[in-house]
Formats: structure tokens, sequence, C-alpha cells
DNA sequence: CACAAGTTTCAATAATTATTGAAACTTGTG
DNA sequence: CACAAGTTTCAATAATTATTGAAACTTGTG
């Protein structure tokens, strides 16, 4: 809540504190029109701006949401791989940083979305291509040809993808960009 | 119903019927998955596999999905620029063909989710990026770091996806497949 | 092995989003 | 202008998806 509307400042300058929870609020906000839980995009942002490490505890407390809800966003943060556990000697408590690179968040967020988007409905449409039928009906031959027109831009999208994931910063920014804009 | 579990042909072959249920069904379930309505996919792949164009009524009956429904969905398919309307001189039924190229299909498809994904976090990131704050804090630097990361990768893709809009057929698979790949 | 300090799971519930369908509207025609 | 043949809107509802929170689990330590 305090994160949401965030009480006045004395002086006229926001605080960091607020400028912070409105970068993840608009996080979240930007996160559901990108198919991910407000949450796991909230935490996302949260983790981005913190400097230290965030325990379990921590962020629950930062962003007032449920031990499960924490334990299970922080978990598919890992996965994506955007996120990574700071093990502290001693502790037994696990405390998590994000990757802070952006080139390399950027590869994980397209992976991941390759992932979900495209990968599955290749493969279905592969399936759906190898139904035969008879070959001499033209309604069936216009079928055909959507689908290979959807399969070969699908194609397409899974190159240009992987490309751009194993991508250098220079090279996006200097010879790709320069080259076509 | 029929579209979801069509019945046993007589011949081994499936029917092409059967095929283009199929596809459609793929269609909705991918689509759900790129952030649109089952609805809106299915629609769009119905009319993507008909030869002739069809009426509200036709769509309501292949989907088994109600009048409002089908109106408000055509309505929103038109607006992505991705089916046309089909005036038929004498009658007053309005008729609905879906653009069958699917490089115009692809672009209408990046300029709407650049729309919703895109265009709407780079204006609130502007005005982030706008609240100033004490330029001598070294954890404000760092949240500003961050925030400028985030801008210049908005920009990139913007530019990226502008640029793939504009493309032309041959520009994309020779010139930068071959190029690239 | 018992306990403390944590993490994870998952059924119940809340919140959100999509869909229905009846009423209101639009448009062309006798 | 009344009517027929359609389309659109939108409040109510259904379906889906996210979240909670308590119970089960895990792990290290005396």
């Amino acid at each position: 809540m305090p994160l949401e509307k965030p009480i006045q400042p004395d002086q006229p300058a926001p605080t960091l504190a607020e400028a912070k929870a409105q970068f993840i609020n608009l996080w979240g906000v930007s996160g559901t029109s990108w198919g991910v839980s407000k949450t796991l995009a909230q935490v996302h942002a949260l983790l981005l701006v913190s400097p230290q490490a965030l325990s379990t505890e921590d962020i629950m407390e930062q962003l007032t949401i449920s031990r499960g809800n924490a334990s299970m966003t922080v978990r598919e943060l890992i996965d994506w791989g955007l996120v990574y556990k700071e093990l502290r000697p001693g502790e037994r408590r696990e405390y998590f940083v994000a990757e802070k690179d952006m080139l390399q968040v950027t590869r994980c967020i397209i992976a991941a979305r390759k992932r979900r988007e495209l990968d599955q409905m290749k493969r279905t449409l592969d399936q759906l291509a190898q139904l035969p039928g008879n070959p001499a009906d033209a309604d069936y031959q216009a079928f055909h040809t959507v689908l290979s027109d959807i399969q070969q831009l699908a194609d397409t999208s899974d190159k240009l993808l992987t490309r751009l994931m194993r991508a250098e910063r220079n090279w996006i920014l200097d010879k790709f960009l320069k080259l076509f804009l």
C-alpha cells in the first residue's frame, strides 16, 4: 500500500523511494500487457532497483504480498534467468539479486517468450501440416498455402529471435541499427 | 462443439473440415499465450481458412459463440487491420474476409502489439525519467542508470519493430536473413 | 534425532477477464 | 414513418487466472 500511493513528501522533489515505487508500479502494469502476472513484474522491478539483495521476507513486506506468492514468483524469475540466489555463509535465509545488465535481461525475456509463444506453436503447426488430404482439391490446397505461409513466418521469426538473443551489445547498436535506420 | 472434437471420418485421412477445425483450435490456444482472447484468435483463424467471406451469423454458428461476442470480435479484428468488411450490393448483411497475405498479417500484429506493449511503457518511462532527485546520491544515480538502460532498450526495440513493419518481403527474406544467419 | 528457521505446496478464495443475451440502436425500403 | 433485418452495447454471469495462508516439507545444528 505505501508503494501504491506514496505520501506527500516534505520537499517538492519526489524522494528516491517514491520514484522507485512509481517504477515498480509501471513495471507491474506493463507486465500485465506483456502477459506475465503483475506480481512477477513487480518483484522483478523491486529487485532491479534494489542495490542490495533482498530476502523473501523483504519482498513480502515491500510489496505486501503473501509468503507463498513471493516464494513462487522468485522461483519463476530464477527460472527465467532474471534473478539469482545469493547465499550468505552462516545464514539460513536466502537472498535474491536481479540481473542488472539490461542486454542480458532482454535475452532472458526473448528466450522465455519464444519458448512460450513460438516453440509450442511450431510443434503443432508441423503436426498439422502433415495431416494428408486430397491434394487435388483446390480448397485443400488453399488451406495448405495458409498453413505453409504461417510455418515460414514462424521459422523466420524463430531465426530472427535466435539471432537477436545471441547478439552482442555492440552488434545491436552499431551494425544493426546504424545499418538499417 | 463439432469444431472441438470432429467425428471419426469414414476414410482414414482426415477431412478438410477436420484439419481446419484443428487449425482453428491451435490458433485459439496460441492466441491465449499471445495475450489475445481465444475467441479473437479463433475468429481470425476461421476467416483465414475460409475461401469465401463469412457473415456474423456464419461465425456464430461455426464457433458456437454469441452474437455479441462475434460482433465485438470481428470489429476488433477490423481495428487490427486483419479483417475487411465485404458489402454485397442489395444485401443488408455484412460479410467479412481475412487479410490472407501473411506478410501483411505480420505487420498488423507487430503494429498492434507495439501499440499495446511498448508505446504506453515508453510514455511512462519518459515521465519517470524526468522526476528529478538528488543527483549527488549514489543510490539515486544507480536508479537512474537502470531507468535509462531500460529507455534505451525500449527505443532500440521500437526502432527495430518499426523497421520490421516497413520491411518488404524480399528484404526480410534476402537481405536480412541471408546476411545474418 | 528434536528443534529452529526457514521454504514450498496446494486447496480455497479473490480478482480479473471473457462471454452471453436481451434491449437499444441503425439503416434501408414500401 | 413503420417495419424488417440486421448490428452494437452493456449489465449480469461464467470462466479463467492469480493470490492467500496454513500445512507440509527441508535443512542445518546442538
